[in-house]
Parts: structure tokens; sequence; C-alpha cells
DNA sequence: ATAAATTTTTAGATTAGACTAAAAAATATT
DNA sequence: AATATTTTTTAGTCTAATCTAAAAATTTAT
């Protein structure tokens, strides 16, 4: 088995790929984990030798097979973790990222599965984020940023890309949240603001807001 | 906060503490967490200065007020998430404690709160024993061993003392669990076996199994 | 009360993971 | 193509938690 940290490097790296492609840089991981890029250069020496990345000095890295199942196997913890809190224990969505964060690192393969099964094999989480089954597949959802829409396009709300606390909870107070129609009523080239239609109300978001919602059109 | 291993300590010096009474010594804490004396004296200091025990050299150990309150609460979240494992995901009794033992070091006030909510509130465990409430607090439950009882006394089953998975399995298998009316039928003194009705069945169990039971009289 | 046995502590080493500072390699700029 | 900048690696240090071996203190036994 891994350790957490270990467990923390390989979904970083799983994250950053999933963005970015290519082979991931020392920098973009000590960035991602608020750490050192020395401290990111030995951790994956030790995940090389485990097989779990490919490591060539100077270039980066990219997850084996083995490397991105463990890591999905992390991500779907989380995300099962996630559900669980909403949906049962009512934490709203901003809440459960810290927690989930802990509970991702417990290790039995019987309570993971045995929660899958009691929350009713959900596929998404609360942000919108596919959920890996068992064998780590996991549906590609089809979405866009709010901000790519054209003025009088509909779309629907189906997830977040910065799921910070207080992103979420700004979503909140407009009473924004996934699954509703949003329709662009106007752009204002000046800032990239623009206005939408949600709930039969109308409210202005600034680019950086429709930049960091998700819909599907 | 405190880390996993100092959570450890303080839980197994709290549990030496229940059953003895005395301060506890160096070597009963080593033999209980399977690690050395050496490393034992280490983290009492550490503790002691943390003001969660009192140390003083050769004397052994005794939890502060400060010291039990964390312990205490790391046992109300061991046994609420095993109460979790039995009634709401499929675990056996018996399966339940290595993934309580992990999930007991989970960090957040309100997950556990909520988690005893969700649960109704449970007062016992799935192998009789009591879980503190918020405030630490837990009932003392008047019990005693199966082996104590006179020939032609009934009891009720309220709990194992060794929870160990083998000795569950055991029960498992001849139909023991909690809330059942137990008679006893003879005592052989030769081996100190005793005969038991229960089920409206004879068995015949060993002193050590029957010294492994608890009942209320 | 002294010796023997046991328990506890100290001293020093080890490991995982992280850090700083400096060296080396790669990339960008002129 | 040479220089400047950025990125990555190396070398060495640090901390938490462990260990072994030996010393010190306590307890038990004679």
């Amino acid at each position: 088995m891994f350790t957490l940290s270990e467990e923390n490097y390989l979904k970083a790296i799983f994250h950053l790929e999933s963005i970015s492609g290519k082979g991931i840089s020392t920098n973009a991981i000590a960035k991602k984990l608020s750490t050192k890029a020395s401290s990111v250069t030995d951790m994956i020496k030790k995940l090389a030798e485990k097989e779990l990345l490919i490591y060539k000095k100077y270039q980066g890295v990219t997850l084996t097979n083995i490397g991105k199942k463990v890591a999905t196997g992390i991500v779907r913890k989380h995300r099962l973790w996630e559900v669980f809190l909403v949906e049962k224990l009512n934490f709203s969505w901003d809440e459960v990222h810290d927690v989930a964060e802990q509970l991702e690192h417990i290790k039995s393969p019987k309570l993971i599965n045995e929660l899958d099964l009691f929350l009713g094999f959900p596929k998404m989480d609360p942000h919108g984020d596919p959920i890996p089954d068992k064998d780590g597949n996991f549906q590609k959802i089809e979405k866009r940023l709010l901000s790519s829409l054209e003025v009088n396009q509909f779309g629907i709300c189906i997830g977040v890309n910065d799921s910070s606390s207080e992103f979420l909870k700004y979503l909140d107070k407009y009473k924004i949240s996934l699954g509703q129609q949003i329709r662009v009523l106007s752009k204002e080239s000046f800032d990239k603001s623009i206005t939408i239609q949600i709930n039969n109300k109308e409210i202005s978001i600034s680019h950086k807001i429709a930049n960091n919602i998700y819909i599907q059109s």
C-alpha cells in the first residue's frame, strides 16, 4: 500500500495530467501541493522506483497504468465521500472538501464498495465531477465554460472549475446550483462581465465567475 | 491538534487506565501498542509536555482531564463509525475494527456530530461498548462475566471482552449475539467449562469463552 | 541487606518526508 | 552563438517517530 504523501502526489499528478495532457513538470506539482520543487524531485524518484510513474531527469513525469489506477481509486473515494457528506450528513457543497481529503485515504475495499452501494451508485459528486466506478472507469462529460456561451444561448449548469469554499458560497448566495438552466442575456465587452437569466431573475456576473462554471449546452 | 501516533497513545493509555485504575507503566503501553519501551518513554515525555498526562520518571503515567477528553473523543469516533459500518454498510461485527481504527482519526467535529445524528444517537457499539456523547460522558454499564454466573442463573449477553475477529466468528458460529438470554445449566469443575442454554439449544463452552462474554443479570 | 531480575531511561542510529542553498541543466533572449 | 533566466536536481539539514544496545533505577528474591 501507499503512504498518505504518495497518494497525494499521485492524485495531484493525475489532476494535472487530465488538464494538460503532456508530461507534468516538477514545478507544477510543487505548486499544486504547496511544497518545494526539491521535495517533489525526491518523491517522484520514489514513485518511479515503485513503477507508478515514468520519470526522466529534467523531463517531467507521466503516470503509468498502475499509477493511474491508484489515482482514480483515490478520486473515486474522495467523490463518493463527498456525496455521502452532502446527502446523508447535511454538509453543504462548500464544506465537504477538507473532510473528503481525509476520508479518501482510508484503506478498505469493502468500505468503499459498500458506500457506493449505500449511496445508490452515484455518477457525480456534489460539484458535478464524475465518480469512477470500481474498475476506475468514468464518463467524460461534455462541458464548456459559461463564459464561452453566446448571447441568447442556453445551458445547464453541470459543474464548477474552482471549488473553493469562497466561490461555492458565492454561488449559494446567488442561488446558482447544479442542474439549473442559465441563459445569457448580454455580454459586456469592456470587462467581459455577462448578464444571465437564472431562476427567472437577471443577474450580472464577472468574467472570473463565468469562467468557473461549467455548462452543458 | 494531535498526530496519529499521539492519538493512539492516548487511546491506549485510556483503555489501560479503565482496567487497572492505577498509573500505567511504560511496558504495559509498549505491549498494548506493539512497540518498544524506549519509544514509549519518548512519546510520554512529549505528551507530558503538552499536558495530556502526568509523568514522573519510573512511575508510569496518568491522563490529565484534557488527556481523558481527547481519548474519549477518539473512542466516541471509533464506536460511532463501528455502528455506521454494521448498520448501514453491511459489515459484520468482526470486520469493523480495522476500518474504525482508521476512521477514528478523521478530524471534523461536524462530521462526527452529524454522524451521531444520522445514526439516531446510538448508546452502544456493535460489541456492547458504550458510546461517549458529545461532552465525553457515557454510562458505565453494570456487567459481569458469563463465567461468574451460577448454575440455573440467567443473564442477557451485553458485550464481549475480547473482540478479536477470531472470537467474534466463534460467537457467530454458535449464534451467540448481543441481547440474547443465556441460562447456565451446569458447570464442570475439572476444566471450568459450562453448559448453557441459548436459543432453546444447549451448548457447552470452555472457560476461556465464558470469560470473554459479558452479561447483565 | 545484598544480589538478581526486571523495568525504565538514555544515547545514538535510522527512515520518511520536508526544507534551504547551491549547482547543473534546459530554455529563452538578445 | 553567447548570455541571461528559469527549472530541476543535488547535497546537506531538520523533525517525528521509531529502533537497538547499554546504563540506571526500581523491584523481587534470597
